[in-house]
DNA sequence: CTGAAAGCGCTTACAG
DNA sequence: CTGAAAGCGCTTACAG
């Protein structure tokens, strides 16, 4: 029933070496004969074997693994996150576990202990909403290398990669203005999110920056979910006094606010301009095409990436933040003034 | 500079037991007494021990790592897949390590080698197109656990799940030929793709029961990106004899189709009646909404990461294969006939 | 160029 | 109830 598992053992009986030698040839090391490395690797061949990095990591004290935690990988955004930031870790030869927290504050406390068991040479943290202190602190008492990524946290002792949140939504609210809307919602989002709450005060700075008044009414959370957030948005649609542009937390609520006003005999785009943040592929297809603050996960995820193997290979390095400039996409859903 | 790592060792000295005490403590064995047990829990928090999983699956030969490899986490459907086999895997106290292929066979053979380097306990496979058989053989003959998900391969000596994409592809065609539709397309896809060569004959199959003609100039493909299938596929639009509806290969495709449509001046339902595959949540919220057939990512998802553990806990046991049967979901995009 | 020995951090019969 | 010993599969000085 087990496999009898072949190891460098029985390499080094099959080929008659000791398993010193095994293992340096393994590691193509220079000071082993041609001969005896040939004699090797046809035994290796012969007999089927795999080698046990594991048990090399052991006796090195090392590790190949990185540990990446994010809220959901069917975000989008999220996913374009990962996709970078397993590329990036393959070729500095990591692999990288993925987990998802859901939003458990608890859950993800959890498994980031047992990533640690597991012995991971780095983690890479977007902490779900209402991450406690502790979470961090226990973290640090063990000394992993960890990077976090997208969602900030007052922590100085950590690296940082992410999106500058605050102007980008300075950026959407400057061009909804400058196209001469002045009663302009800031809809979707999460009441403790903080990027929503980074993405509130660039958006309150640019209606001061202008001169406009800014009215609380037309400041709207939604649940996180794609569909939920329709309903809870709708109502500021169906406003007696309509604002006439909005922000969307994000690409998705945009496309959300797209299907609400539809709904409701409005026209996105002429009856209200529409911007969204985040920059997904899908923003090129909606219709009409949707206005979108491109936050680069891409580049995202190849800093966070960057910054902890840095981070793994010189520990007392004083921590970095990468932050990414985001750009503003101009389509139709904030151009098609009525 | 190096971190001194905290072992068992030293707890064993710290609390003036063996170290064996400590690995039962650790193990919550029943037979240490309280007081040991307080003595040994005293010394791990005093210490700051953090146990290594990776030393004790050394030993105990066994691991708590899943290894899963598909095309691109980017692809909806795939990221829903992945959420389903992480949070299933989960469960059972297993982590995955996420690798994308981007469908490149080289780099899927080395990874997956060096996933068993690793001692994986089993693998979730979506072999990129073109997979060798080569590449099964080596797995197979390493022993490893594995399941694949998704593309169907033929191989009876392995564990499947995945959705019928033949059922899925003749139920579309049927619901547009019973809604009276006699030129149909079938648009996108990539020639060698396993899953389109099922809905191909599944639209051919429907095609056939009805007494349909089949026109192989309504059979296009397009190249795997979002984006770049638009150009491919706007040709059969543009047609003289245009079909007045179309399967598209999957929901991405059909948003891009609706594209097309109107850059052409053509309105996407009314001009072309349109289904995708997939049932991403996304197509709920185009417009016109996207008629679609689920195919149960989650599901999908949920039934590899099962059909694996099951393996791995009982390697002699029969390939077992799991289709999800296919769901038409029937929106505005298929039935507003002009 | 190659081998004997110690050790990475843990577990598990086996004694007592 | 607890400890001494062997061992998981590998690496790495240290001799020769």
């Amino acid at each position: 029933m087990e496999r009898k598992r072949v190891t460098i053992n029985d390499i080094a009986d099959h080929a008659g070496v000791s398993r010193s030698t095994v293992s340096l040839v393994l590691q193509e090391h220079p000071r082993i004969s041609g001969e005896t490395r040939q004699r090797v690797q046809r035994s290796i061949h012969d007999l089927g074997y795999t080698y046990n990095r594991n048990a090399a990591n052991l006796r090195r004290r090392t590790s190949q693994a990185i540990g990446l935690i994010i809220n959901d990988i069917c975000n989008p955004f999220f996913a374009e996150l990962t996709s970078a930031i397993e590329e990036t870790a393959a070729e500095s030869g990591y692999f990288v576990y993925l987990v998802e927290s859901a939003e458990d504050i608890e859950r993800q406390h959890q498994v980031l202990m047992s990533l640690i068991e597991h012995d991971v040479a780095g983690l890479i943290i977007c902490p779900a909403t209402g991450t406690p202190p502790e979470t961090f602190d226990k973290l640090y008492a063990t000394g992993v290398p960890m990077c976090l990524a997208v969602r900030p946290y007052p922590d100085d002792r950590l690296d940082f990669a992410g999106p500058d949140n605050y102007a980008a939504a300075k950026l959407a609210a400057s061009h909804l203005i400058e196209t001469g809307h002045r009663r302009i919602a800031f809809l979707g989002g999460e009441r403790n999110n903080p990027s929503r709450i980074d993405r509130l005060s660039g958006y309150f700075s640019a209606l001061q920056g202008h001169g406009l008044e800014f009215d609380p009414a037309l400041v709207i959370e939604s649940r996180p979910s794609r569909l939920s957030g329709i309903g809870d948005v709708e109502r500021v649609i169906t406003l007696p006094d309509r604002p006439t542009a909005a922000l969307c937390y994000n690409d998705f609520v945009g496309i959300s606010v797209m299907h609400g006003l539809r709904r409701n005999g409005l026209e996105p785009g002429k009856d209200m301009a529409l911007v969204g943040f985040d920059g997904m592929p899908e923003t090129e297809l909606t219709f009409p095409p949707l206005s979108t603050v491109s936050l680069h996960a891409r580049s995202v995820g190849r800093s966070a990436a960057s910054l902890l193997i840095m981070r793994i290979a010189k520990p007392e390095r004083r921590p970095h933040r990468e932050v990414e400039q985001p750009i503003l996409i101009v389509r139709e859903s904030s151009t098609l003034r009525r």
